[in-house]
RNA sequence: GGGGGGUUACCGAAGCGGUCAAACGGGGCAGACUGUAAAUCUGCUGGCUCUGCCUUCGCAGGUUCGAAUCCUGCACCCCCCA
């Protein structure tokens, strides 16, 4: 299978510029570009595919390079937008850009020789252009009616203002895809770079970029998209009620990153495992036939999760995140320390309280649910003890009148305790 | 301006002098079941120093041994007639 049927068997192509003539175009190592917003300090799942692709590519001989939008993220790209986005400011740009660079360098190899990946920022060739410069020679090229006919700006046009919120947009925006368009010309100009990739929204940039490169350079450039990633529903992939799903650890932990694709409906978890993992697709049919014979068994979910926790939190995140759903799923909690209890419950919350309390017994169970605040008072934790939904370290605790003493440290200093299913709090004595 | 109806716990809604911390439904919590799904079933659902005590039925006052229930005033809401 050629490198770029496995893409299509995959599910990553949305639309091509030129189909035989990418196909051409790979026959030999080429260089390859894709974007990123620097929206935020950290990557999320959406821009995980973009990344992912790039690795494909990379892994095939091509040589990628990640381009972080500290220029466009000035204007903000319209596209896939209903309203006018607000400007970040040039700090927090510069922030984010090196914060999304130190991300990726998980993704990609750098040392790979004629085909190591490159991460360039496009603030580095846009920034010092003047704006009579600019006009004079890229604005020129672009004829303001194939700029209309985009649908990133036709969409935004066509818009009512039946929300109360201003439609349309602005000059500003409108000017967005001159810039990108500019970048794959560069790109061109400086690493030979003929391949742009993006997600499907990103189609009316990429062209513009091809059409400019034509213009400016006679050169013949190429691009392709992939899918957005959606699920079942028609909703967002790696949105929860919390919001985004991040990979940076300190924004979403490894055990909820897990936990996000372990919990991925099975109508949704083929694509995933095709579009995300790096699995052989024999692999990927055999865990389809498994899902189909035994759903119950979720392997194919486990195995998403898995790899894709292995892959942003290397294999100690992987660990921790296993282990703490052995945990919140009911395992006893014994032998660990405050740190490897630390990074299991990070998101959990704790309370502090005086080692004392443990020495002379004075802490009942009762109280200790309503100081950790898994009870609104203790009427509501007698109930919950009485009922049999109250655990000290994963252990049900019966007797109401049950006193926390050292005996149920599950660590040096920390107790875990339960309410119901997967309610925890933490008490740290210190 | 005249007449009538209403205001109950997280929400909806019964209760119309003692047996009312207040029926019932929803929600929530806990348990069972289960694929860490959905559905279903069971229990609980004001607080506390808990065989008792305290606070709650729009607000303030009154009648009564005793009031969410009766009376007076006030506030807000709804309907009908002008």
């Amino acid at each position: 299978m050629s490198f770029l049927s496995d893409l299509r068997w995959r599910g990553l192509i949305h639309q091509t510029t030129d189909d035989a003539g990418i196909e051409a175009q790979l026959q030999q190592p080429r260089t390859v570009y894709a974007g990123f917003d620097p929206t935020a300090d950290s990557l999320h799942v959406g821009s995980l595919m973009g990344l992912l692709v790039l690795r494909r590519f990379q892994s095939a001989g091509h040589k990628p390079i990640a381009l972080v939008g500290g220029a466009t993220g000035m204007i903000g790209d319209p596209s896939g937008k209903s309203d006018e986005r607000n400007l970040l400011s040039k700090e927090d740009l510069d922030g984010n850009v090196t914060g999304l660079a130190a991300q990726m360098s998980r993704f990609l190899d750098f040392d790979a020789g004629s085909h190591a990946a490159e991460i360039v920022n496009n603030y580095d060739w846009t920034g010092p252009w003047t704006y009579l410069e600019f006009l004079r020679d890229i604005g020129k090229n672009f004829p303001v009616n194939v700029m209309l006919a985009k649908d990133s700006v036709k969409s935004r046009l066509g818009r009512e203002n039946d929300d109360g919120k201003s439609g349309g947009m602005s000059y500003t925006e409108f000017s967005y895809m001159l810039l990108q368009a500019y970048d794959f010309v560069h790109l061109h100009k400086t690493y030979g770079c003929e391949l742009q990739a993006g997600g499907s929204d990103q189609w009316g940039n990429i062209t513009a970029g091809i059409d400019l490169a034509r213009r400016m350079a006679g050169a013949q450039l190429y691009g392709l998209t992939w899918p957005l990633l959606t699920k079942s529903d028609g909703t967002k992939m790696g949105k929860t009620e919390s919001g985004a799903v991040w990979l940076d650890a300190d924004r979403t932990s490894p055990y909820a990153f897990f936990q996000y694709w372990f919990n991925v409906d099975d109508a949704d978890v083929g694509g995933c495992l095709r579009m995300l993992t790096e699995l052989e697709p024999e692999e990927i049919e055999t865990l389809d036939a498994a899902r189909q014979d035994d759903p119950g068994g979720r392997a194919s979910q486990r195995r998403l999760a898995e790899e894709l926790t292995r892959l942003v939190h290397n294999p100690a995140g992987l660990a921790i995140a296993t282990r703490a759903t052995e945990i919140f799923f009911g395992a006893e909690i014994t032998n660990l320390n405050d740190a490897q209890l630390g990074q299991i419950f990070a998101d959990v919350p704790s309370r502090e309280l005086a080692q004392s309390q443990l020495a002379d017994g004075s802490l009942t169970i009762v109280d200790a649910l309503v100081e950790a605040g898994l009870a609104k008072s203790k009427g509501e934790a007698r109930r919950t003890v009485g009922q049999g939904g109250a655990y000290i370290n994963n252990r049900r605790i019966d007797g109401i009148d049950t006193a926390l003493t050292k005996d149920h440290l599950a660590s040096e200093t920390v107790v875990v305790l339960r309410s119901g299913k997967k309610k925890y709090a933490l008490l740290r004595f210190c």
